[in-house]
DNA sequence: CGCTAAACCCAAGAATTATTGGGGCTTGCA
DNA sequence: TGCAAGCCCCAATAATTCTTGGGTTTAGCG
């Protein structure tokens, strides 16, 4: 092998990168090129500094995971795995089919993320047997939203103003406005204050 | 010295206590006796073997963490450091008044563990910065709302829009916006769509 | 009593958000 | 193959919401 393999890491919590930089330590064929704190800071740097594989947490003090998911796989071919301290399953289903590659919880043995790399540069995605089962027992959501919309939603839980989504996104604001009013109609709500409630009521969250 | 401070993980991702294996293998001063994932394990292995402290996550899956402190405070006198991964502040303050002897989010500086340790050792209590910022807010004088104030509060937690508010308080929409606006400085709080939220924080509802 | 602060109110104009109408794309199905 | 439905997008325009700058009233205080 003539280069390894780069890594980057996106996790709010210093104690978890330093568990992640001691596992890929031990095994050579990794580089971990960066260690962030935070998910808008990761969105930028892929831009200028692409790596082979970004190790991605989806609890992040700033940014939502999946929105720093979308926001990679739209504009850059890379490999994006998942890890997850929390059961959020519905989040985590979005995850991969927004396109990320492999899914580990915290709660996992870490060996487990050495799998979902090896998996993902062959090809393949690759979800631990806990997350597999907890995904497997997600009940068929009874609303079907596109991936668009859920982007959407999870923007408009964490108190984004449209303006700010449509900066994010890199789309027009009467975009997001349009979203939105597909998102009251298929929640069936008439005031998009109440969007993000009856979100939690689905667990669409 | 004579001999080490013995430390117990409590923590249910293997990462994170791999995290902090490196982290106090770089402090002589200190060892860790015992790394466990679950905190029903954890109330019985501190019977059978006491430990000078015991490294305390708050989220598990079995039992919640203020619990584990409970059984253990109640009966050993033990130091016991929480090292929490969310901003559940209510819940940290019950840890604090149960007897925890230091407070950290895995979002800090990993020095800020060393740190806790430290000063437990010393006989103090040590809560981070972060944390501690949290924890003011929690006990800051209670924001007082006025009679109007806390109407429109009302109506915008029922998902009531501006124009149904101006409507049904019979006064201009403009006056509406006039009142959100003071509910946001006083909230401290930079959107609209996260005034409910805090409010709720609160409890002013 | 005058002064200040805070609550309450509104008109007008600025800013944000929603709707409409239209286009392109893909998928499944007749 | 052609058609329908869903998704995604946007410009132009409509509607809503916000801010500014002003006004009134009340209450506390030197």
């Amino acid at each position: 092998m003539t280069t390894k393999h780069s890594i980057l890491i996106v996790d709010d919590h210093p104690i978890t990168q330093s568990g992640l930089r001691l596992l890929f330590s031990r095994h050579d064929k990794y580089e971990i090129v960066e260690a962030l704190d935070r998910g808008a800071t990761a969105s930028a740097f892929v831009q200028s500094q692409p790596v082979d594989i970004v190790i991605l947490d989806l609890n992040m003090p700033d940014v939502r995971g999946v929105n720093v998911l979308a926001e990679i796989v739209g504009s850059r071919d890379m490999t994006v795995i998942i890890l997850t301290g929390e059961s959020q399953f519905q989040e985590i289903d979005y995850a991969l089919k927004l396109g990320a590659r492999g899914v580990v919880s915290k709660a996992d043995p870490p060996d487990e993320i050495i799998a979902a790399c090896e998996a993902a540069l062959a090809g393949d995605v690759y979800v631990s047997p806990q997350m597999r089962e907890g995904l497997s027992r997600l009940a068929e959501a009874p609303v079907a939203l596109s991936s668009r919309q859920m982007a959407i939603l999870h923007y408009l839980a964490q108190g984004e103003s449209n303006k700010e989504i449509s900066y994010r996104l890199s789309i027009a604001q009467p975009t997001v406005s349009f979203h939105i009013a597909e998102l009251r109609r298929k929640l069936d709500v008439s005031n998009n204050r109440k969007i993000v409630e009856r979100a939690q009521e689905l667990n669409l969250l």
